[in-house]
DNA sequence: CCGCCTTTGAAGCCA
DNA sequence: TGGCTTCAAAGGCGG
């Protein structure tokens, strides 16, 4: 094992790590988190809305705030916002998230919850439990002051947010420890999952949409500690199960840690059924067929199911059958798009992903150094927990699995300039905004991943950036401005400096992204994102 | 129906 | 060692 440290709590490194932000000084960005979790919703609401406008001005103001002056709701708006810090403060007091984000990263190693990873698991992660994650406190058991503040919440959002809370909520940090190994002995699903319901659009058993059941999943401290707790795994949004830890079913490497808030949220999120094995006819208890086996983005892979004969409803290939697809672990950003997407559905009716993402990207430019520090953390995490259950894994594996090519010329090249012409297509406008983004400058440098520090070359984004962003990006060099001070590679900072407030439970981190939900929620944007040229 | 598009990051491969 | 390529998620769109 890599980097385990034994010692659970900030074990994996957290402290030797160095995170490369741009700059320690750059105080734009990291303003208040609140702020900039403000800040980046109305930066991409505003970026989309009014594209056209804030180029020009956008280069100074936007450091500082952008946000869109006159907003319709913005009682609501600011409501929201009081209700969620409201609602943050008390179960920050309640304890709630009490531990560390990283705390230690009890690697939980639920032996047989479907495994992300997997591409038969290939559930969707984000469908599954992005509730769960987002209130992850509600319903805690253990902690009835959570509750209170949960009630809000959800409503809450339900009133604005038509769309989203399905799917593609997962929570991002979730990620972590879904592993799950085919080694693993099956463990068999705990009794106590939920009912199912038929998803609507799939057709596939789900257990009650978080609104019904507990979304939340129990996060008290004490109540974490049980890892067991049903709810919590059970989550499953669009017919996926999540499948508590067995009680047997612990055996990876590491001592189970108790888990913590942040790590139920984590569990929650990727354990899918895949990942626990289904019993061998891949039934859930309940004798409904494994949502996770059918899922949709096994379209991937097909190839490579846990087992083959459970799921997979073509069989498997032989080839394939015994090596089930591993996926790559997440990488940061990946995480965060993945949290960060269905917010960005629900507030513009944007649904393609590529818009989307672009919308992602800057906005993940945006975030303070904290904010994808954390990220990184859960990535590094995330590879290690993923090369600690398949350590014969690389993801050369994976490679040619695919049958896309991808378009050869990337960025530059651009035969006939189709790639970049959608580029402008999706947001154009955006692109201007995206300047923005790269104002903040945030993380042009790219943060070498925390630990980048450790390992990490120091800015793997740059590369990208460059040949990635077409668009308009030209971002890293910041901004014409000037502002940006932060020259292009800031030196890293100890992830440790980063570490106390970063890490810090209820933080900021959830804090800015509960905010950032009631943003949304709460104003919807219709964005226009392909304007046509 | 499959692959592309888009994003960033990690990892692999090749020179 | 540096540059390039592939894959990871995701969902609409085009061929």
């Amino acid at each position: 094992m890599p980097q385990l440290n034994g010692g659970g709590g900030d074990d994996l490194g957290a402290n030797d790590e160095m995170i490369s932000f741009k700059d320690e000084g750059e105080q734009e960005e990291k303003i208040s988190e609140n702020v900039s979790a403000e800040r980046d919703l109305d930066d991409v609401k505003s970026s989309l809305v009014n594209e056209s406008e804030n180029n020009s001005s956008s280069s100074d103001s936007e450091v500082t705030e952008r946000r869109p002056q006159t907003r319709p709701d913005s009682e609501s708006y600011e409501k929201t916002r009081d209700y969620f810090s409201e609602a943050l403060r008390r179960q920050q007091d309640g304890g709630f998230f009490k531990s560390p984000h990283y705390p230690g990263y009890p690697f939980l190693m639920i032996p047989d919850l479907t495994n992300p990873y997997l591409s038969n698991g290939s559930l969707s992660p984000s469908a599954r439990t992005y509730l769960q994650m987002k209130w992850p406190l509600l319903d805690v058991p253990g902690s009835a002051g959570l509750k209170d503040s949960r009630s809000p919440t959800p409503g809450h959002l339900s009133n604005k947010v038509p769309v989203v809370q399905h799917a593609h909520h997962v929570h991002p940090l979730t990620p972590l420890i879904t592993y799950s190994n085919e080694h693993f002995s099956p463990g068999t699903p705990p009794s106590h999952l939920s009912p199912e319901i038929l998803d609507p659009k799939t057709g596939i058993p789900r257990t009650p949409h978080p609104s019904e059941l507990s979304p939340y999943y129990p996060l008290s401290p004490g109540a974490v500690g049980s890892i067991a707790h049903p709810l919590s795994w059970l989550m499953p949004q669009q017919g996926q199960h999540m499948y508590s830890i067995p009680p047997g079913g612990f055996r990876h490497p590491y001592p189970a840690l108790a888990m913590n808030p942040s790590m139920s949220s984590l569990v929650s999120s990727r354990f899918s059924p895949h990942m626990v094995t289904p019993p061998p006819h891949s039934l859930h208890q309940t004798g409904i067929p494994h949502p996770a086996i059918v899922s949709p983005a096994i379209k991937q892979e097909p190839s490579g199911d846990i087992s083959p004969s459970i799921k997979s409803p073509v069989p498997a290939k032989k080839e394939e059958d015994k090596k089930p697809h591993i996926k790559k672990p997440l990488n940061a950003f990946m995480l965060y798009m993945k949290e960060m997407r269905a917010k960005v559905v629900a507030e513009c009716t944007l649904k393609e992903s590529a818009a989307i993402n672009q919308i992602l990207g800057r906005r993940w430019h945006s975030l303070s150094r904290e904010e994808q520090a954390k990220y990184y953390e859960l990535a590094r995490k995330e590879r290690q927990l993923h090369s600690q259950l398949y350590p014969g894994w690389s993801a050369r594996d994976n490679y040619g699995k695919r049958k896309k090519r991808k378009r050869e010329n990337k960025p530059d090249s651009k035969p006939e300039g189709k790639g970049k012409k959608q580029c402008v297509q999706y947001l154009t406008s955006e692109k201007m905004c995206d300047s923005p983004a790269s104002s903040h400058g945030s993380m042009l440098d790219s943060p070498a991943t925390p630990s980048a520090a450790l390992a990490s070359p120091a800015a793997p984004a740059a590369t990208h950036s460059e040949q990635a962003q077409p668009l308009s990006l030209t971002t890293k060099p910041e901004g014409p401005s000037g502002q940006s001070n932060t020259p292009i590679l800031t030196r890293p900072i100890p992830f440790t400096s980063l570490h106390p407030s970063m890490l810090s439970p209820p933080s900021p981190f959830h804090q800015a992204l509960h905010s950032h939900h009631a943003l949304f929620q709460s104003q919807p944007l219709s964005l226009v994102t392909k304007p046509t040229e």
